[in-house]
DNA sequence: CGGTCGGTTGACGCTTATCAATTCTCGTGG
DNA sequence: CCACGAGAATTGATAAGCGTCAACCGACCG
């Protein structure tokens, strides 16, 4: 049994077999940099894994060992201080790719913040690829860019924001990533319907806020009309325009 | 006359002889990737310009049509809500590169913030050096990954830092970025000087508190001995250990 | 059935914003 | 050279927004 694959199996993870061919994000991500000769070759040295939430891929300060392309779930970066005061510093969505390229350090963890598939694969695989293949360079750059203006979104949201907006800011910011849920009939309103797969805590680390206040700004903005809470963490936005109206006050 | 040259000219700025052996930033940034044949091409197509402080580099929403090297002085990149609220995002100092790669457009502004000196270029031949030198992407790629640090390391203060912690990073930053002005006779302890070149407004505005609370916490700062303010911004750091603890608490 | 965890709500206090007055700095022109 | 004025910075008084502490509710699981 490949090495790999034990490591994984110790880890109580759960190798899939892996052909590029039948995934979903075939044509997203770095991977809609490739041909499919390129894609059956990468199929050889990579791993489809299931991830559960909580679980940490990459722990502030470790060395980076390995990437990932993320299939399915969501993925937080987080960064904490001495003290324990805890900031998330981003949100990662399918296709993203989750690593840090050229083995930079950097100060972050990675971990699922709910039930994750990633397509995993050594650092040396990578920069094998990025050697080979330019054009997957670039398209990583172009992801680090996007990165780079969402996190300058956020230093908006941090430093200007109040909390309402910041918590409308966030609901947004889901809803525009999730897969919409349910977009309704045509003839309704633009009413949208998800999962919010963070916990008040998450929320909190994300929005520089502390878990109450985030409670009490989704309350006020429950009776506002402009959410509606449905159990399990199903949130309904039955007006988008109103919620992108919350976002800037 | 250049048709280049000629709209410096009109634009008040004062384009000068444009030669990159004499650049004293011709092994950093982005140049440092270059070979000298390289240079000397790159010498024909740029021009040093001198842009004073409170000049717009890049406006929100503007089309990018050029790049700059940043030789001198202190850029800033900030964000504006239609409210007027305001954030800056970044600041940028030699030898950065000042630009968004590939023409997405992203809404933030590049403003000088201090007499700043760039080596600038059109468009069109950052994406043709870009082809053709593979090593200069990679090395833009590195830049843009540095800065999202940044980015996220100033997520971390915005959303968890207290007021006073939020300055001192501040000043922290600065004073690893500057050419140190003094650093003192060796026998002494680790004094630092320099020139810290931004307002309060513009202090305030990084930080996300009000122009009074920076004040406030600055003379804080001064009252505990932790740095010392001279005539003109200029300002002294007797001890950056205690500087550096007041960064986390 | 009790315990834990996630979430909500309330009372209170602290940090920072807001409003306002004053001082400082520096460039300009008399 | 000094007076003047405008913008930058400081300082004070007050208020608001969010954090802290604490109690409580409901779901889930052993």
């Amino acid at each position: 049994m490949d090495k790999r694959v034990e490591r994984c199996k110790s880890a109580g993870l759960e190798p899939a077999p892996n052909l590029c061919e039948a995934c979903t994000a075939r044509h997203r991500g770095i991977c809609g940099a490739l041909s499919d000769a390129e894609l059956r070759e990468l199929a050889t040295r990579t791993i489809k894994r299931k991830i559960e939430s909580g679980r940490t891929l990459q722990a502030d300060g470790e060395l980076v060992s390995g990437y990932a392309n993320l299939l399915q779930g969501v993925v937080k970066l987080s960064k904490v201080m001495a003290d324990g005061r805890q900031q998330i510093v981003g949100l990662q969505f399918p296709p993203d790719f989750v690593g840090r390229p050229f083995g930079r350090e950097s100060r972050l963890s990675a971990e699922a913040v709910s039930a994750v598939e990633v397509c995993s694969f050594p650092r040396a695989v990578l920069e094998d690829m990025l050697e080979r293949h330019s054009g997957l360079e670039r398209r990583l750059f172009e992801q680090t860019l996007v990165e780079l203006d969402e996190a300058r979104d956020w230093l908006l949201a941090l430093g200007r924001k109040t909390a309402r907006e910041r918590v409308a800011s966030l609901i947004y910011m889901v809803a525009k990533h999730i897969p919409a849920g349910t977009p309704r009939e045509a003839g309704e309103r633009t009413s949208v319907q998800f999962d919010l797969p963070l916990t008040r805590a998450d929320m909190a680390d994300f929005l520089g806020l502390t878990i109450e206040t985030v409670s009490r700004q989704i309350t006020r903005l429950r009776q506002e009309g402009i959410v509606d809470l449905h159990p399990g963490r199903q949130i309904e936005v039955p007006d988008m325009e109103r919620l992108a109206k919350a976002v800037e006050g």
